[in-house]
DNA sequence: GAGAATCAAATTGTCAAACAATTGAATCTT
DNA sequence: AAGATTCAATTGTTTGACAATTTGATTCTC
C-alpha cells in the first residue's frame, strides 16, 4: 500500500529552537496531506505497525501523532478487525464547538477589552440583519419570543437568563438561514455574548433588556431592518455602560490595594 | 500537590456507544479544568509519572492525553530539570490558525453551496465597512492599493493573485482596528476567500476584479461607507456569476456521463 | 441447507521497564 | 568571581508483551 507519502528522508534539521518531537512531526506530515485533500475522507491510514515501520519510529510514538490528530477532529478511530485509523469528514457540530473553544479560551487568556470584544459582537450581529429580517420564519420569532418571556419572568435565575440570552441570538442568526454565517458567527453567540454576560450580570437591569429583545423581535417581524439594528445598538449600548462602570470599579478596587 | 481533581472515581459507565478510551478520557477531565478556569496560564501540571500513579493509567496513556491537549493548544510541555507540561496562554496567531483550519476542513468536507458561502462572505466583510471606513489610516489604504497594483499587473501569476486577493481583504479587515472582529472575520478572509478564489479564477476577468477593488479603495479613502459596500457588493455578484456559471458546467458534465 | 455458536485473526488499547536526550541548577575548579 | 563540570529531574523513545474489541470464517446443530 501506497496511501501516504511518508518519504521519511532524514534531513539535516537546519537548527533553529529545539527540534520538534517526532510525534509531533509525524502529525504534522499527516496533518498536511489531509488539509491538501491527498488523504481523502474515509480513507483508512495504515496500520500503527505499518506507519511506526514507514516512519521509521517505534508504536507508541507513532500512536502519540495519531492522538493529535484525533484531537483535531482530522481522524477518528475504531478498533477490531477492520478497524484502523481513519480520516474523518468533520460535522458541523464538531467545527462549531472547536471554534467555539478556541474563541473562549483567546478572550478569557489574551488581554483584550470588553469594549472591543462588546464592538464586534455589534458589528456581526448587525451584518446578520437583514438576511434575518428577509428570511425570518415564525418558528424563529417564536423562539425569540419565549425566550423573551422566560427573561421578563422574575424566577428566572441570573444563570438562566444568560442561556436564555444566548438562545435569542442564537435564533436570530439561524433566521439569516445562512449554515455558513451560523458557524462563522458562532464564536460571537457562544463565546462572545457569555463572556459579556459574565461582566454585566450583576448590575443589569433584566427588564430593560428584556424589552430591548421584545422590540427587536416586532421591528423583525415587521420587516424593519433598521429597526432591528438600532434595538441591537441599545442594547449594545446599555452593555457598554455596564461594561464600563464595571471596569471603574474595578480600577478603584486596584487603586485601593 | 493537590493541582487537578483526579478523582477517579470508576463510574458504572452507562452503556451509551463504545467506551471512550482512558486517554481520551484523561485529556478531556483536564480540558474541562483549562476551560473552566481552575488550571490557570503558566500552571504546571504534575510529572507524567505522577499523572499516571493519580489517574491509574501507565505512563503512555498519560502521553497520549497530554498530546492530545497539545495539538489544541492547551498545554505546552518543555524537557528538562524545570521541565514539564503548563497550561498555555494561546495565542492571537494559534487562535487564528486553529480558525482557519477548522473553517477550511468544514467547507471542504461538508456539502455547503458556493452561493451560501459567498453569502455568508459578502453579509461580514459588509459589517467590517462602517468601522473601516471610520478607523482607516493610510497604512492600510496604501497596502490595499498596493495589492491592487499586483492584481493589474499582467505577470502576476494566478497563485499570487490569489493570495493578493487575500491580503487585500486582510488588510481592509484590519482597517477596522478590532482585533477581535479581525479574529472572528479570519474565517471569512483566510478560508471562505481562498476557496472562492479556487472556484473562479480560471474563468474571471482579474482586470474587473482589479477595478472593483480600486474603487473600493477610492470610497474607502473617501469615507463612503454605502460606495464601499456597494463595491464589495459588485465584486461579489460578478464573483456568483462565475461560481453560477461553474456550477452549470459541473452539472451538464455530469449530465453527460 | 439455514441458522446459531464458536473460534481465529486483525487491530487498537494498555502496561511495564528501561534508556536517551535535554535542561537547569548545583558544585567544583581556577 | 567566572567559567567549566557534574548531577538530577523531566520528557522523548524504544521494546515487548498482553488485553479488549470487532469482524469474518468455520463448525456445529437442527
Amino acid at each position: 500500500m501506497t496511501t501516504i507519502d511518508a518519504a521519511g528522508q532524514t534531513l539535516p534539521q537546519s537548527s533553529a529552537g529545539p527540534q520538534p518531537s517526532a510525534g509531533h512531526q509525524i502529525a504534522e506530515q499527516i496533518r498536511a496531506l489531509i488539509l491538501d485533500g491527498r488523504l481523502v475522507v474515509d480513507q483508512r491510514l495504515p496500520g500503527e505497525q505499518e506507519l511506526a515501520a514507514r516512519f521509521g519510529v517505534s508504536r507508541p510514538t507513532v500512536r502519540e501523532a495519531l492522538k493529535r490528530l484525533a484531537a483535531q477532529n482530522l481522524i477518528r478511530t475504531r478498533r477490531g478487525a477492520t478497524g484502523g485509523n481513519f480520516i474523518n469528514r468533520i460535522s458541523w457540530s464538531e467545527a462549531h464547538e472547536q471554534l467555539v473553544t478556541t474563541a473562549t479560551l483567546l478572550m478569557t487568556m489574551v488581554p483584550v477589552s470588553p469594549e472591543t470584544v462588546a464592538e464586534a459582537r455589534l458589528t456581526l450581529m448587525t451584518a446578520c440583519v437583514p438576511l434575518a429580517v428577509e428570511r425570518q420564519q415564525t418558528t424563529h420569532l417564536d423562539a425569540m419570543r419565549a425566550e423573551v418571556q422566560v427573561q421578563r419572568d422574575a424566577t428566572t435565575t441570573d444563570e438562566e437568563f444568560c442561556a436564555s440570552d444566548v438562545r435569542f441570538y442564537r435564533a436570530m442568526v439561524e433566521a439569516a438561514d445562512n449554515p455558513m454565517l451560523s458557524f462563522q458567527m458562532a464564536g460571537v453567540v457562544e463565546a462572545v455574548q457569555p463572556l459579556l454576560n459574565m461582566i454585566t450580570y450583576r448590575s443589569r437591569d433584566r427588564a430593560e433588556i428584556a424589552a430591548h429583545h421584545k422590540r427587536l423581535c416586532a421591528d423583525l417581524e415587521a420587516r424593519d431592518s433598521d429597526g432591528v439594528i438600532a434595538a441591537l445598538r441599545e442594547v449594545s449600548d446599555y452593555t457598554a455602560k455596564l461594561v464600563g462602570n464595571a471596569g471603574k470599579l474595578r480600577t478603584e478596587k486596584r487603586g485601593n490595594r
